[in-house]
DNA sequence: AACATGTTCTGAACCGTTACGGTTCCTAGT
DNA sequence: ACTAGGAACCGTAACGGTTCAGAACATGTT
């Protein structure tokens, strides 16, 4: 049985029902409910549609009808391309789509440009759902997802009224992150982050850029770190950090290289994330300073590749921000949504690894010894 | 400007139109086609819109009555977390993904699981074509899609009629690789590979349930061993061939274990993919074994980690496998498919990569002075 | 015989939009 | 004054289904 060739006009319900003598109905149900007809009303019916080529009921037309579309948006603006070699974007991306696959639902990846302003793909996006996941807190996609009469959860955003939010506790991680620096000893500290706007800046950040960060995270991660230090009296205007557009293991390294060219004081590099930590490591390596004797350096996210490295880090459970962020859209019992009284906030538990990357800096004396 | 409250009921185009005392087709436009209202009005339709809580047109609304559902779908008939981890099939994902979001369209991930045989999800997915990869050619899920009355493309698929088709020369690359061993003397050979059908059977495989594999891609790549090697004298009924259900690492060891135990004589081993390579390269080292001195051990794919670890590969442009099959589905040019005479068959080049673990076998008097 | 019960099928309303082919009105040209 | 031509707007007919309240008829109950 080959699919049959395309003809003139695609058979559609009602041609079925007319070819059958039957009621548009009695169709539907063939399809639908089949208790709702007899057994060989119901063959009669399929076998006729296999005759004329009917592909059954379409899609978009049931959707219609039904207001479901069986499928949820995923919203990230960034490049598919970075979000396909994050492993933590991906961690998110497969949690989705593994709660979404327990409930037959699709995911749809949106076509979302970074740059891109004009928003008619949110808008034409067929879906019963949004997630929002990794996207400056200023992007137009946002609002015009937020616009949308579906129900929304944002991962890793900041609190916005009436929508579900899913997202660890990040200042309390990054908090406990700093407190073991800080007990190690190092108060001379450099830090390496991710983008920090959309407008592209490679190189160091004052701390107005820092605060007025649009990716809320990494504002979180930056002014929890500032807090931290400045509780144990660093004078944070005086701590280099240094920004990156682009999340690779070579802009970590090359990161890196600005920082300690321009600090070679500094005792521990703190990364906002994993992926610039490795690149770090391995600037590190390339002059020649052991980790952690020379220099400490930390990352966040615990991905594998930071395991294997025996990174320290913040692990945090990429998978699951995926996967709570579906189960709360398809919630069957969370239905009216975009009220503020029932909006949920979930977050998510983190874990403070210790690796091989972080121990106490050289001491004053063992400094005179240096190179 | 919050999110309004969900009012009684959702206001429709219909109900603005009326709310404005203009028709449905004026505020359509206001939407749709700037140009064909005065801008006065088209802004008095959008502030009414706003203060209405009217979101714009429906999507799925529109999507029937313009026969667009501005998205594609992906039928991967695998455990997603398996998909997501494979760097090969990321890497078409990835390609994907990048052809649909420079044409604004979105691209769907179909659920389905491998056990499944409930095809309803793939009726009822809203989406103007379909790629298929990497699923058992005896897939019911294949089968619904081809069922569809949509434009398909197939990756890595058996050639079928009227559809088109994304691959590589699998064959020709296997050849080129098999000749590689063959001339470096190898002739004591065993396999990894990966499953071969949709039973379970993690263990050796013999030479029928190789012939008689579903997933193409592993049959054409083990026959076309089986040939060349045959082609050299060389029995392939005594080639030991391991396969492996889940496609990891670990895997790859096991499998490895398992034949080196059975079969300690072989001086290569071939593995179809490079994830398994790479987890025989695990099992050698654990062992003592050399590579390449002792052993060689080659793998399939060209993924990033293989480059890392300079195997000997075959180098197969995953991210263009992708790329080409959503430009197919894309190319407006191209409508009126499902029709054999214009169907299209792209192969796409690949590249023998000869890195550090493929060498001669050691002779025969070196043997003697072995372990 | 009257009535309840069940099964099987139907009619019509409805989902929210856009395509198509107009009509109306205004302005400029002759 | 007449008309051609364009701009602005509109009415109708799909698009392809699902759903719900019954109708029609057979069967069992009292």
């Amino acid at each position: 049985m080959g699919r049959p060739i395309r003809t003139r006009r695609q058979a559609t319900l009602a041609s079925l029902a007319a070819e059958l003598g039957v009621s548009r109905t009695t169709v539907s149900n063939a399809y639908n409910r089949p208790d709702q007809l007899s057994p060989e009303l119901r063959k009669r019916v399929l076998d006729t549609a296999r005759k004329l080529g009917y592909p059954g009921p379409d899609p978009v037309a049931r959707s219609l009808r039904t207001r479901k579309a069986g499928a949820i948006g995923l919203l990230l603006t960034e490049n598919l391309s970075y979000a396909f070699r994050d492993p933590a974007a991906l961690g998110v991306l497969e949690g989705l789509a593994l709660a979404c696959e327990d409930a037959g639902v699709g995911v749809q990846l949106v076509p979302a440009r970074p740059g891109e302003e004009d928003v008619a793909t949110v808008h034409r996006a067929g879906v019963d759902g949004f997630v929002v996941y990794s996207v400056p807190d200023d992007d137009p996609h946002l609002n015009a997802v937020l616009q949308r009469p579906v129900p929304t959860v944002i991962i890793d955003q900041p609190v916005l009224s009436g929508v579900d939010r899913v997202a660890p506790d990040d200042a309390a991680a990054m908090t406990t992150l700093a407190y073991h620096l800080i007990e190690l000893g190092h108060r001379e500290i450099g830090v390496l982050c991710m983008r920090l706007s959309r407008d592209r800046n490679d190189g160091f950040a004052s701390r107005d850029r820092q605060e007025k960060a649009h990716y809320h995270v990494q504002r979180t991660r930056l002014t929890t770190l500032a807090e931290s230090f400045e509780a144990v009296g660093v004078d944070w205007s005086t701590v280099p950090v240094v920004e990156r557009f682009e999340h690779t293991l070579d802009e970590g390294a090359s990161a890196a290289r600005q920082l300690l060219d321009a600090n070679p004081q500094v005792t521990a590099i703190i990364c906002t994330s994993d992926i610039l930590a490795l690149g770090a490591l391995n600037e590190a390596q390339r002059r020649g300073l052991r980790v952690p004797a020379d220099l400490s350096i930390t990352g966040f996210d615990g991905i594998a590749d930071a395991e294997r490295a025996e990174l320290t880090t913040v692990y945090q459970p990429v998978r699951e921000k995926g996967r709570s962020a579906g189960n709360l859209l398809l919630d069957p019992t969370r239905r009216g949504q975009g009220n503020p009284l029932n909006q949920q906030i979930i977050t998510l538990e983190t874990e403070l690894r210790i690796g091989k990357t972080s121990a106490p800096p050289r001491t004053a004396e063992q400094h005179w010894f240096g190179p």
